[in-house]
DNA sequence: GCGTATGATTTTTG
DNA sequence: CAAAAATCATACGC
């Protein structure tokens, strides 16, 4: 739009070198400060070349992409707030300038009307301009300190994507929640499965690494609250499969004391017999050392009119209610067992209170 | 409004 | 460095 003068004084580097520190020499010789907001009001494109229309060119960019629509609009609000703040930025930068400018001007005509009377030297006119100079660049530099700031304020209100977070689809969840469970004996995709399950759920990688890392985690504190879905996930994969092992489980019900095998591992949720085979070879192998549930039959002997449960291979203790069964059946971890063994939660959680870090 | 679910970030850990 | 654990901040259903 306006095309700024840009006749500004660049030429006050020459004007003061060699000046005394006396009170406030945090100006300009050492600004890694200054230098940083100026890289940072660029980066931002506060200061730089004028971008077309504005909001205009929000609007534009909010059209372009098709897929994530939500996030563009949201992108776009953002983008309106910050041509909202370069604006500002602008003016009251030329209005320092024109300030200044006027000022400078004035004063000289005052030095000069007073030369007629009195001898005054050029270094005193000097040393007036510079002091001028400085004390409108630190004006300057109050501006771009708390433009910076409103900026920074603005971003982590529109991008910091935890504030505005939106769920994933029904769709993706579903597909996340698929693969999640029908690879529950190591659900750790790799970073090809990932890219094929972040291009099906229309996500990036690290979120569906995040997706996975959430989910395990919860899934492992209480596996109570996650039977229904994996059962339900289960019996949309593989329902044959699950019909067979309910035989076996309850085939082992009767007696079989120390008998893990039934359904363990996911034996259920596996698309094919053939899987499940290979999935408990290598259970039983190497990959997961010692996560035998023996006393796990009786549980599931207790909630077996679901079709087999759980049996997943990881502690079915309920943390936070039977913490120490009868059986004395430890809850170690699944997927990587070597957890604490101990790792029943003291009972301390409540009214207890412990932590009072009231630091800052 | 409140409690829970959930995605993301930060800290801890091996 | 990746995963776990802890934590944060919002979304969502009631």
């Amino acid at each position: 739009m306006q095309a700024t003068g840009t006749q500004h004084i660049h030429r006050r580097h020459s004007v003061h070198t060699c000046l005394s520190i006396r009170g406030a020499q945090e100006e300009d010789p050492p600004d890694p400060q200054l230098m940083r907001l100026d890289n940072m009001l660029l980066a931002e494109g506060v200061a730089g070349p004028e971008k077309g229309g504005g909001s205009a060119a929000a609007a534009a960019a909010a059209a372009a992409s098709g897929g994530a629509a939500d996030n563009s609009i949201e992108h776009s609000d953002y983008r309106a707030k910050l041509t909202q703040i370069r604006q500002i930025y602008h003016t009251e930068l030329e209005k320092y300038e024109q300030a200044c400018n006027e000022f400078t001007t004035h004063v000289m005509n005052l030095l000069r009307e007073q030369s007629r009377t009195r001898p005054i030297s050029p270094k005193e006119i000097e040393r007036m301009v510079g002091i001028i100079h400085r004390k409108f660049s630190s004006i300057q530099m109050q501006l771009k300190q708390s433009t910076c700031e409103a900026v920074m304020i603005l971003r982590s209100r529109f991008l910091d994507a935890r504030r505005k977070r939106r769920n994933f689809s029904k769709q993706a969840t579903e597909i996340l929640n698929e693969y999640f469970y029908s690879h529950l004996s190591n659900p750790y995709p790799s970073e090809e499965a990932k890219e094929e399950l972040a291009k099906k759920c229309s996500i990036t990688v690290s979120q569906v690494s995040n997706w996975f890392g959430n989910k395990r985690i919860r899934y492992k504190k209480n596996i109570g609250k996650f039977q229904e879905e994996a059962n339900l996930y289960a019996a949309k994969t593989a329902v044959n499969a699950a019909h067979a092992a309910a035989a076996a489980v309850q085939n082992s019900q009767a007696n079989s004391p120390t008998t893990p095998n039934s359904g363990s591992s996911g034996s259920f949720s596996l698309p094919n017999t053939g899987d499940m085979f290979l999935s408990m070879q290598s259970l039983n192998g190497d990959s997961y050392q010692g996560v035998q549930v023996g006393a796990n039959v009786q549980s599931q002997v207790d909630t077996l009119h679901h079709v087999i449960s759980q049996t997943a291979g990881y502690n079915d203790a309920l943390a936070g209610n039977t913490m120490y069964n009868p059986h004395g059946l430890n809850a170690n971890g699944g997927w990587q067992d070597a957890m604490t063994p101990s790792s029943v939660i003291s009972p301390t959680e409540g009214p207890g209170s412990a932590h009072s870090d009231t630091s800052n």
